[in-house]
Parts: C-alpha cells; sequence; structure tokens
DNA sequence: CTGTTAGCGCGTTCAC
DNA sequence: GTGAACGCGCTAACAG
C-alpha cells in the first residue's frame, strides 16, 4: 500500500500543498470553510503526516526530551508522570526516551536533540561523569535531576543544572539516626560502582557517618549486590549471603527501598524479626515502603519538589531567564516500623 | 551555531556525501582508508546525523515498535527486557514508546509506523477494542501481547495476532482454588472499566468461578478501585473501606500483585493476621508476589514465555513464514503462604 | 571504489 | 487567502 502523502490530499480537495500544511498547523490565515473542507477528507482517508518530515523542516518544535537510564528503575515512574504533567501545562510536547544500559546517555541527548529538536534535555538517572566535549555539542540546556553535583569532569558547572538531594548527607543522616538507636554493627547493601554515582556517594555517606562517630569501619559489613540496585532478589540473596556470613551486625541499611524489601523477606526466612531482632532501612521513600510489613525506615527524596523544580528551571533557562543552577533539596528522615533502639 | 551536516563533513574529507554515507552505515564497497579518514573526521568535529533525515529516506529500517499502554505498569518493565533482548538478537532495533492514558494507541502506532518505517508492532496493555478502520491502515504486523483475543469489533481476527494468557480462566482457576480451601465468603478488588479488558475479563472469571459452585454472587463484596490496578495505595484504600464496612468475608481476590500488597498492609492494619483471618491472593506473579511478607498466592502469567512467542511470532509474520495466530499461555497457580483452609 | 543527482514528505518563503 | 517552488539532511540509484 502506497503511503499518503499531503500532496495526494492536497489533490482531493483541489488545493495546494501549503493549504493543507496551513490546515494541519492550525495557522491562522486559511479560509475557515478549506480548513473544514481539508480536515474531512484527512479525517476519510486516514491520513497522516509523517513526523520525520515534520521534524527535518521544522525549527520550532516546542519539545523537551527526558532521558531515562534504567527502565526497571521504578524510582523514576511518578517522576516522569509529574514531568509529563508539567510540561503539558506548558504547552510542551515531551519525548521520552529510555536508554540502554549500554549506552551513553549524552550521546542518545545529541541525537534525539537533532531529530526532534529539542529545546531542553532532563536526564534521570544514569552516569554522572561525562565528557565535557560531547557536553558542549548539546546547545540546548541540560538538567540533571536526582544526579547530585558531582558531575563535573573539566565541564564547567555553568554549563548544566543539577536538581537532587545530597546523596552522600542523607545518607549519613539516616546512619547516624542508627548509631542514635544505639547502632555499632551496621551493614550496608550497595553495589559496587567505581565511577562517581549514587552508589557511591551513599557508601560514602555511611562511611562519614562511621567516622563521625568513631566506630571502626568492618569491610566484611559491607555488601555488594550484582549491579542492579532496584530488584528485591539481589536484595534478598545479598541479605542472605550477609546471614550466612555469620557476620554480626544489629542494623542493616539498604541503599534502596526495593533492596530493603528483599532484605525483609531474607529475614524473615532466616526467622529474624525485624525490628526486634534487626533493624533495617531502605533509602529514596517510594510507594514501597510505606506498604511492606513492616513498613520501612526510609530516608524519602522529595520528588514532586524535583520534579517540580526540575521543569521550573528548565523552562526558566529555555526562556533564558536565568543561568544554569545547582539545587539540593533536603531529604526527610521516615521513622516507621523496621528499625528500633537496639538493646 | 550552525549544525553540521553530512556535507560539511564531505567537504572536509574532500570526498562526496555519498561516500560520507557509506562510511557511517557500514556499507561494503568503500575503501578502508577513505572510511578510516572519514570516520576520524567525525569523530573530530563530533557529527551526528539526523535522524530523522535518515527515516525519511530509509525504507529498510530493521526496526520493531513497542507501544506501552501505562508506564506506571512494573508487569511491564521485565517484558520490555525480554523483547529488547530478543530484538537485539534478530540484529533489529526496537523503539519503544509509552502511550499517554489519554492516546489511543492504534494512533500513536499510525503515527511511529510512518515516522520510524516500522517492520512490526507489539502493543503491551492498553484497550482491547480498537477501530477496525484504523487497524487495517497499520499495514506492518501487529500483536498484543498480554491482551486477550476479545479484542475483534468488526476486525478480522486473521489481521492480528495475540499473545496472551485466558485472563478470565486463569482468574477463575484462582478464585476456584480459593473455593476449593474452604471460601464462600470471597471479596474482589478490581477496577470499574466497561470497555473490554483484563479487568473485566478476570471479573468474569471470579463470576463464572462462584456459579460453577453455587455460591450466590453479592455485589457487596466487589469492590472497585480508582482507576489503577497497579498501585498500593489503590490497594490500600479498597481494602480498608471493605473491612471498615462491615461485610463479612474470608477471602479476598486482587487482580493484581500490587493491590494486593496494599491489601496485605491493610489487613495489617486492622489487626487481622493473613492467612489466619483472612486470605489473600493476588495475580500477575510479579516479583513482588514472591517478596511479600507473607508471600502471595497469585496466578502467575509466564511472562517470559509470552515474550518470547511474541517476538518469535512477529519476525514470523514479518518474514511471512505464516499467518496471524492467537495463542494462549496457560497461567500457573502458585500457593504461597496468603491463602489456607477457612477454618 | 567514488561523485553527482534525484527525491523522501513536509513547512515555508514568496508571489499572486 | 492561496499556490508554486525551494530546501531541510540524508540515502540510494546511477554513472563514472
Amino acid at each position: 500500500m502506497s503511503e499518503i502523502t499531503i500532496r495526494e490530499i492536497a489533490k482531493r480537495c483541489g488545493v495546494g500543498v501549503s493549504t493543507v500544511s496551513r490546515a494541519i498547523n492550525d495557522h491562522s490565515d486559511i479560509n475557515p470553510k478549506t480548513k473544514k473542507l481539508i480536515m474531512d477528507v484527512i479525517k476519510e482517508t486516514g491520513y497522516i503526516p509523517n513526523n520525520s518530515a515534520r521534524n527535518l523542516k521544522r525549527t520550532d518544535a516546542k519539545c523537551i526530551g527526558v532521558l531515562v537510564k534504567g527502565i526497571t528503575n521504578p524510582f523514576f515512574t511518578p517522576m516522569i508522570e509529574k514531568i509529563e504533567q508539567e510540561t503539558e501545562k506548558k504547552g510542551y510536547a515531551l519525548v521520552l526516551r529510555h536508554v540502554e544500559a549500554y549506552e551513553n546517555e549524552v550521546d542518545v541527548a545529541l541525537e534525539l536533540e537533532k531529530e526532534k529538536r529539542l529545546r531542553g534535555i532532563i536526564f534521570l538517572g544514569g552516569s554522572s561523569s561525562h565528557a565535557a566535549e560531547k557536553m558542549r555539542q548539546l546547545n540546548v540546556p541540560v538538567i540533571f535531576a536526582t544526579i547530585g553535583s558531582t558531575i563535573s569532569d573539566g565541564i564547567s558547572r555553568n554549563s548544566y543544572s543539577t536538581v537532587s538531594v545530597d546523596d552522600a548527607l542523607e545518607s549519613r543522616k539516616l546512619v547516624e539516626y542508627l548509631i542514635g538507636l544505639g547502632h555499632r554493627k551496621i551493614a550496608i547493601l550497595t553495589e559496587g560502582n567505581d565511577e562517581p554515582s549514587i552508589v557511591r556517594l551513599r557508601l560514602e555517606g555511611y562511611k562519614d557517618a562511621l567516622k563521625a562517630n568513631d566506630i571502626k569501619l568492618d569491610e566484611n559489613l559491607i555488601r555488594f549486590v550484582d549491579r542492579r540496585i532496584y530488584t528485591m532478589k539481589n536484595g534478598y540473596e545479598a541479605t542472605k549471603a550477609l546471614i550466612d556470613s555469620g557476620v554480626e551486625f544489629t542494623a542493616l541499611f539498604c541503599i534502596s527501598d526495593v533492596l530493603a524489601v528483599g532484605a525483609l523477606r531474607a529475614f524473615a526466612d532466616a526467622g529474624l524479626r525485624v525490628p526486634e531482632d534487626v533493624s533495617v532501612a531502605g533509602f529514596d521513600g517510594q510507594e514501597l515502603s510505606e506498604f511492606s510489613v513492616p513498613r520501612l525506615t526510609t530516608l524519602r527524596q522529595p520528588i514532586d519538589d524535583i520534579s517540580e523544580e526540575t521543569i521550573r528551571l528548565i523552562f526558566d533557562l529555555i526562556e533564558e531567564k536565568r543561568g544554569h543552577k545547582h539545587i539540593i533539596f533536603p531529604g526527610e528522615l521516615i521513622e516507621a516500623e523496621s528499625t528500633r533502639k537496639v538493646k
């Protein structure tokens, strides 16, 4: 079946292609009658304009791109919803793109910017270190949401924005809370990523908390899951291994709520009660943490605030109202049922 | 900054544009030396081909589209991963697109097909009733995965495929399992969607089970959540309302695991023990169901099988090895800790 | 092996 | 208010 084009529509209506174009794009200077005729024919024929051709020609395209690294990450879904809503309010379209684990998000952004004529780019997740030269090529405003400001790698901090919590600080806050409950042997479930990332920052916060409280770091208490910090299975297995190892601990800090839920299950299976026998804390403050049994003590990230501020900032940047910023929101410690004073 | 184009690259290398094109697209008939030169210049300049222009021109584009309705649905994430892997193995690219709640997925598909020159389309989720005329316009193979075969609406069942479980049957199987445990007063948590959908099918399965076992349908036991069946909050609130209503029941069937986890929490808050005081069953068999406390009795959908078969089928259709099919996989009843014999 | 050229489908000047 | 013509950046004939 031969594709139907704008020319075909024009022919059928006995008008020129530009008139059809005007009708489609809601231009003002067009006779309402001809417009109606055209729209009717379009509906009849089921004509659909080819986006590639449009993007190629168009220069405006009120459109912002959101690049999400890690489709499996449930942490981003509420953010995306919020960002979608806000963007729509502004009359902009959103191009949502998942970035595969093996892809470089900046490369994808570069491509997408050209293809869709993006006016701004928001990164959710992913690595925080990027080649400066590539970043420079992105000539629309760029915001990293939920990725802290350790990004720079020879890149001027003035060339991009970040909106996030201070992962190291909040992590430390949570661990100090555990210490405050009397815990000294605190295990941590994290992932072994060497490049700057939230994973590393949260581990650093853990170390900072111990150091500040004169607790000797015990390498045996640092457990690494296999690559993914958003699967319960990984949390379960790492916790099981920790229990089986015989290492003593009274509290377990998981760097994500999802891992923590896996941990809860592992403790239940081992006949250990939470929080009576062991305290468990998560991180993120996702929906899950409110509905687990027991409810998770966690550090909630203000994702609504982060999302809203991200949108506000990107439009300010697009409209050149202000320059790049690095915004840090405080997290909120949620004291729930999974932790308690050590006996 | 003026965008850099293929012509610019050609000029800098002192070659023609088509040579550059060949270099980019890994064509065979090109001198390795010139190719290297070109690739070097491309790297230097940071040139990125414009996808819109490519798609416009290209006719082959080994590419299949996956349209996901409901980004919040955690049920799809493992499917998407699987589909991604399998597609890559075949040397095809995947275009993943989220369809907003208010969008019609077939419209989006129509657009995407033109824009990206898709060779096949897979729908995940969404409504199962579509206008026949629109469906007909999709002139590449279409598969609905996890949406049963009640789709037809004047559309020939030969014009599309489906790969799924029989939602009504599996739902009935689960409810009959509960009945087998001695439960007579079985409540159900579902969503009030009138159009043909998995939601309705699962409710029908519930009704079928009751009828087949001479249990009178009690409308008070059918509870509806607000629109979304994949939020714990909705499960929690509907269960709370059910408990507060004072209606008697000994088991609760939630049409998704996510709802069931919310229900577990609600029972815990109400001081009811699961399964001692009340049995709870979910549906889907997601990761979550294995890690909740207690583990959920649920009906597992064989998503790996569904995903693999979907991919196999779509490539067979593309290669015209066979015609459209409607494949039904059996679900698997997982008897876990959240249900037990009624006293 | 390589350069020239003709469109892909559309939006946008211009004239009218 | 409308149509003809041009070109967006690229790929694929085709000719060399």
